[in-house]
DNA sequence: AGTCTTAGTATACAAAAGTATAGTAGTTAT
DNA sequence: ATAACTACTATACTTTTGTATACTAAGACT
């Protein structure tokens, strides 16, 4: 497939297609933000409660907690799961997709490290 | 190099190390905000002046931009080129790393698009 | 002297994101 | 009856992010 990189290489980053663009900031609005990531880390163990992530993610609120969620949930990133049970059930868990996104998180990653490397390096020049 | 998706894999995540949230953070920081994408993909051409970086973004105001350019700077992502000419001139550069971090939007947008293709798939299922 | 250009800054405001704290609904346990 | 647990919601507030509009400094141009 034609990266942007691609695209960058040979100059042509003024014709950008718009379906790079919408999917470019499809992925950022799933990881932007204070908490989406912690979630993110939280949800890759597999299934856990409402309850789990409140103690599993330092100083998040219930209120953001549940907001976020349900945004994870609308974009398709993330399953609620009730089980009818007494006392109720609730599960979240990561879609197809939502396992997927490790790969951004890890190109993520390895930036951030070069990056960091090469900002103490200059520093020393 | 260890990877992310490695750690989540044999189950680790939780004794991920701070270095790699560290970079992560990083990167976050660096790409996110309305105006750091459309910035960087305008100085992947090769060096630019205030004033067409005013002109190629739409929509920005000179406040945002310069203010995006100082956190970029100061981020070691972006490079002010002073000219003693008259009128002065002013450039705008990315440095090593900004322009490395086409692999992270490569990454980014091809989630993005693997990720629409299953929504749609999904509501037909 | 007045206008143009470049590269911004200043001030005030609006909107979005996040925090703090308390409360609710439906059980279950004592 | 009262207390505890789970999975949230409500209200009010603060902070951060972004917008609108106008202005400045320094030289060049006419």
């Amino acid at each position: 497939m034609e990266t942007f990189t691609d695209l960058i290489d040979r100059d042509k980053v003024q014709q950008c297609p718009k379906h790079y663009v919408l999917a470019l900031t499809d992925t950022l609005n799933v990881i932007n933000g204070k908490w989406k990531l912690p979630i993110i880390a939280s949800l890759l163990h597999g299934r856990v409660r409402f309850k789990d992530l409140l103690e599993n993610i330092e100083k998040i609120t219930p209120r953001m907690l549940s907001k976020e969620l349900k945004e994870l949930e609308i974009n398709g990133f993330v399953k609620r799961q009730v089980y009818d049970q007494t006392p109720v059930l609730i599960e979240y868990l990561l879609t197809d997709s939502g396992k997927h996104i490790t790969k951004v998180i890890d190109a993520m990653i390895d930036w951030g490290m070069i990056h960091r490397a090469e900002s103490i390096k200059s520093r020393w020049q």
